[in-house]
Parts: structure tokens; C-alpha cells; sequence
DNA sequence: AGCTGTGGTATCTGTTGGTGACTGACGCTA
DNA sequence: TAGCGTCAGTCACCAACAGATACCACAGCT
């Protein structure tokens, strides 16, 4: 079987996906769902993301025509975020993965506590799985 | 300190969707979306992929309970992989993603070029757009 | 001996994301 | 009038991770 043909259908799709695979990108596009929002106000409504991180995320998804950025130059200044076509576009598959996500959590986190039974000696080493055990712990 | 309640629903969304944002992940799962596959068998048809890296993907989707490994201990070695009913359920709105992904490709990159026209300066810092924009050019 | 094909590990580097300090013009307040 | 907070960032530094390169053990074939 030829890798290059099927490839080719496939490569674009791991592209966008890791790029909106980034950490926080999900819930950053999901929050401007509701309608625009400002810096702070994305920034308090996520929780616990960094400054920098956040101006970066919105920097990507503004280079990919997901979301525009609009200055005021007022004293204080204010940024307003707002999905474009495409980013609201982009919002119904996100959605129905993210509600496949978390119809699934439940059914996800039982498939780790098992992996962790027959394998005991596999110590999660990703930072991410280990949040998601402490997720099943409780 | 808990910023907001409707952060709970999202949370599990990022974090299942940075797992299968990884570069390969989504060609894994669709290449197995056929029926189950050899290690090397996955490994020609996602081409240009690592052993070490197609390895640790396999390791974290079966932890998740999306895969199933099944080793036959003949010489040489042979391991199969299958999608787990979890898989092809993941697969539903995977594929959904990956379509818009592959309709919208041109969007994505014809908002990249707009953004490099309007932003000279703006050097693509991330491999990911490096990456995109190399697509782009072509 | 040397090669191929099997699946997998060891090691190393580039990228991602995180922390804390700093900006600059203003408004509050003590 | 000196200090503190708001707003939307930037900068320097750093730990963690993803992914690429190289290697391993085993068997059969030539």
C-alpha cells in the first residue's frame, strides 16, 4: 500500500489538529462561543492560565483566521477577541468532540485505572496523565 | 480558587483533545478505523513516522482504552493493534474534525498568508506554522 | 560474516507552556 | 503625593514534554 495517497488526506488533519490540540485552545475557542469577549474576561473565565500563553494562543488562532483582534486605544486599553466565520465554523465539530469528550471522561478514566491494574509497573510519565488519574482517584 | 463552574465541563475537553492533538495520533486512529493493523504495518502506512514516537502514541491510546495490543510471542515477534469500542466511537467525531479539517484547509492557509501580508514582522515563531506556511507556499 | 525484518529502548534536542518581573498611562484613596 | 490597582501585554528564564536519531536482540537467508 502506497503511504503518499492516503497520506495526503491526512497530513492537513494532523496539522489543524495539533495546532487547536494546544492546552488551552479548546476552551478558549469554546468561551468565545457566547459571543466576544475581552483579554481579562477570557482570562478570568479560563482560570489558571498565564498571561503570556493566553497573548500567544490568541496570536495562533488569530494568524489561522479563527478569531479577530480588535484594539481600542483607550486609556486603559482595551482588546476585544470575537470568533470569525471560520472559527465559528470550526466550532460545531469542536463541540460535538468536546461533548463526546465529556460524555466519555467516565469510560476514559476506567480504561486508565485498568491499564494501571494489569500494568502495574507502568508509571505514568506525562504530566497529563497523571492529572487525569488524580481526576479518577476521586 | 475556582474560577467558574463552567470551567468543569471544559476541562476534560482539553485534556482529551491535547492527548489526540499529538502529531500522529489521528492518522493512527483513522489508519485503524479499517480493521486492525501490525506495528509495521501502521508504521508504512502513516509514513514518516518513528518507531520510538508510533510506539508511545500506541502506549498512551491503548492506555486510554482506545486500542488493544495483542502480542503473538512467535519469533519474530509479532503485535497487533485494534480499535476498542471506545475507538470507533472516537472515531465518529474524529472523522467529522478531520473532514472540516481537509475542507478548510485552504481557509486556514489563505488566512495565514493574509495575516504574514498584513503583519511583515510578524515571524511565525511555532514549528507548527513554519510548517504550514512551507504548505502554504506551495 | 553480513543483510533484512521484527518490535522496541536509550539518548538527545527543539518546542511548549509556565513563572515572575516589568511597562505605561490612568483612576482611586489615604 | 505616594502608593496601589487596572488593562493588555512583553521579556527573560526554565522545566517538561514531544519527537528524531541511533541503537538492541532475535531469527532466517545467502
Amino acid at each position: 500500500m502506497k503511504p503518499t495517497d492516503s497520506h495526503e488526506d491526512c497530513r492537513p488533519v494532523g496539522e489543524i489538529l495539533h495546532q487547536i490540540g494546544g492546552k488551552w485552545t479548546v476552551l478558549i475557542i469554546t468561551r468565545l462561543g457566547d459571543g466576544p469577549k475581552r483579554f481579562g474576561e477570557l482570562k478570568r473565565m479560563v482560570g489558571g492560565i498565564s498571561q503570556k500563553v493566553l497573548t500567544s494562543t490568541l496570536r495562533d488562532l488569530e494568524m489561522d483566521g479563527f478569531v479577530t483582534r480588535t484594539v481600542t486605544p483607550s486609556i486603559p486599553p482595551r482588546v476585544d477577541y470575537e470568533l470569525t466565520d471560520l472559527g465559528r465554523d470550526l466550532l460545531v465539530p469542536l463541540s460535538a468532540i468536546g461533548e463526546w469528550a465529556i460524555a466519555n471522561r467516565p469510560r476514559v478514566l476506567a480504561a486508565r485505572r485498568q491499564y494501571l491494574e494489569d500494568h502495574p509497573e507502568a508509571m505514568p510519565k506525562r504530566a497529563a496523565h497523571v492529572a487525569l488519574m488524580k481526576q479518577a482517584a476521586e
